[in-house]
DNA sequence: CTATGATCATCC
DNA sequence: GGATGATCATAG
């Protein structure tokens, strides 16, 4: 499927809940009064075809699938949460200039979603918009580039483990894995970030 | 166990 | 109230 394959049938999406949707693909939402976080993420990626696979690298061969979450902030959707975007593995990053990097495998085509997010029972969450999204060649590219060469300095003089969710104006590192005392960790797009992935202003 | 999908919970 | 670090379900 291609890039604008996927738009189009996602535009017939918008406006619906996803929660209903779950049920029907038989993605979990709660389990033992846990919470399965990316179910809303599963969900699209089950009606756009896709099957759920842990490979790191373009959901559909050249572009990348995300969904986040918006609040409605006085009459425009903001982002609620910052994205994750993809593991770092220090050796990897350390010898990987941007240009080869798997962030920017990540960022320069994607497919964004916005869902509503209404409390964190996800009673019902609305298909808001779905866009797409070139980081092209310009400012915005250098930003996130400057932000990954800065990150991946730090990881070669102080290793991973030097590694703060401080740095970087759009792209950030912090903690991601199963928990329980991980240290690996993965390259989020603030929020700034993902309001301008998705387009949310003007 | 670690990758995917992400959001939760706590601290400042 | 936002940023930082921790965590959940599932698949291979």
């Amino acid at each position: 499927m291609t890039r604008d394959e996927a738009i189009a049938k996602l535009a017939g999406l918008v406006g619906q809940d996803l929660r209903p949707l779950a049920d029907t693909y038989r993605v979990t939402v709660w389990k033992n009064g846990k919470k399965n976080k990316g179910w809303a993420g599963d969900v699209v990626e089950r009606f756009l075809g896709l099957p759920a696979n842990p490979v790191q690298g373009p959901d559909f061969g050249d572009w990348e699938l995300k969904v986040v979450p918006l609040r409605k902030v006085g009459g425009r959707w903001q982002p609620k949460e910052t994205m994750a975007v993809t593991m770092i593995a220090a050796d990897n990053v350390a010898a990987t200039p941007f240009e080869h990097s798997h962030l920017l495998d990540k960022l320069r085509s994607l497919v964004i979603c916005g869902r509503e997010s209404v409390s964190e029972k996800d009673d019902h969450a609305r298909f808001v918009k779905a866009a797409a999204f070139d980081l092209g060649d310009g400012a915005l590219y250098r930003q996130v580039q400057d932000d990954y060469e800065s990150l991946r300095a730090l990881i070669r003089h102080g290793g991973l483990a030097s590694v703060t969710g401080r740095i970087g104006l759009l792209v950030q590192a912090r903690t991601k894995g199963p928990g329980h005392g991980s240290t690996t960790r993965a390259f989020y797009a603030r929020t700034s970030l993902v309001a301008r992935l998705l387009r949310l202003e003007s």
